[in-house]
RNA sequence: GCCUCUGUAGCUCAGUUGGUAGAGCAGGGGACUGAAAAUCCCCGUGUCGUUGGUUCGAUUCCGACCGGAGGCA
């Protein structure tokens, strides 16, 4: 029997209703909602980020929502030391942490980063230099590059994978320590928390697509697009690369343009969704051992509730 | 009604001088501890429209028929 503090998540592609399931999870259980979600990190990236409205909410806490601006950069690190002051926070007022989210690296970041999870800074000038080079000279001389200074992360990085490439030189640049050396640093065999892990799954995956495509049409009806325009005129996608690569917005900016028309984007929007979905599946199939919930088109939120609920009594011994 | 073109993977198409076929997109599987809603890797058998004929052998050639596009009336 651990004394490690117990939390649960709520895991899952988007649009399975993580959301719904966690409010009502800590509605019952008298917990608090902990987003863990790259995107609904930022401010005014509300309907294509899905980010819970104030009635979704339902009167429960949540946090790690609007913590950044939408033109500021933000990184795994900076979420899990946030996260893990949250957890005391939470903690400390006798509620239950509950995690909701689809972006697995961050709460992975939580769950087995480990306190010695450093920040590292970045270096755009050196990212920019690098990327010029793979340009110019091809993938392979960047990936020949960090074979010289860390073999080990070169031999796990496919040399194509330019960004992960350019990422382990970065760190050796700025820290002056390989990344092989710096994840052996951070990486911690023991969690801090006794955490249960629920998934949300659909055993037919026509009945999660149809769902993607319906919410996608939800957000134009609701206004996706003059939130697209409106952070596009701000220049917010411009000065920041991380929230320009949020699915909802990108995918708009040809039709906001004016070189497609909005069917064309909107059908990419759901194409790409229905993708992320499949990559949020490899992951949460892939790592740690995730507490599945089945759910087809006729589960009710209240059986889903149910099913979950038993999960977490059983794993709180109540 | 006549003439021309066309019918091949879910879609758009290539190809086989006759030996049952291959690209892009879509789709599927996977990797991933620091930009992750990102990035990267792997995966192509389908009555070659139907039906007769020629042929050892037809998706490929010939005929008819059925779709589709265009032209002439």
């Amino acid at each position: 029997m651990s004394n490690k503090p117990k939390i649960i998540a709520v895991v899952g592609p988007t649009a399975s209703g993580k959301t719904a399931l966690s409010v009502a999870l800590a509605k019952a259980l008298g917990g608090e909602v902990l987003s863990c979600d790259s995107m609904q990190i930022y401010r005014d990236m509300d309907i294509g980020t899905a980010k819970p409205t104030e009635e979704e909410r339902e009167g429960i806490p949540h946090h790690l929502i609007d913590v950044a601006a939408a033109d500021e950069p933000f990184s795994c690190a900076e979420y899990a030391a946030l996260a893990k002051c949250k957890v005391a926070e939470v903690l400390a007022r006798g509620r239950l942490p509950i995690f909701c989210g689809g972006t697995g690296l961050y709460l992975d970041g939580v769950l087995r980063g480990g306190s010695s999870y450093e920040k590292t800074e970045t270096d755009p000038a050196y990212r920019a230099s690098l990327e010029r080079m793979a340009a110019e000279q091809g993938a392979g001389a960047v990936h020949a590059m960090l074979a010289a200074v860390d073999p080990e992360a070169a031999q796990a990085t496919h040399p194509n994978n330019v960004k992960r490439v350019i990422r382990a030189l970065e760190i050796y640049h700025t820290t002056g320590m390989t990344k092989t050396e710096l994840d052996r640093r951070s990486v911690q065999t023991e969690s801090d928390y006794d955490a249960l892990v629920l998934g949300i799954r659909f055993p037919d995956t026509e009945t999660l697509y149809r769902r993607i495509n319906l919410r996608v049409d939800m957000m134009i009806e609701q206004g996706l697009l003059e939130e697209c325009r409106a952070l596009m005129a701000a220049g917010v996608f411009a000065r920041s690369a991380t929230a320009a690569q949020a699915i909802g917005y990108k995918e708009l900016f040809p039709y906001l343009r004016g070189e497609l028309s909005l069917e064309s984007c909107v059908e990419t929007l759901k194409m790409a969704t229905r993708r992320y979905a499949k990559r949020q599946m490899t992951w949460f199939r892939m790592h740690g051992h995730v507490h599945w919930l089945d759910r087809t088109e006729e589960t009710t939120a209240e059986q889903l509730l149910h099913m979950a609920r038993e999960e977490v009594l059983k794993f709180l011994g109540k």
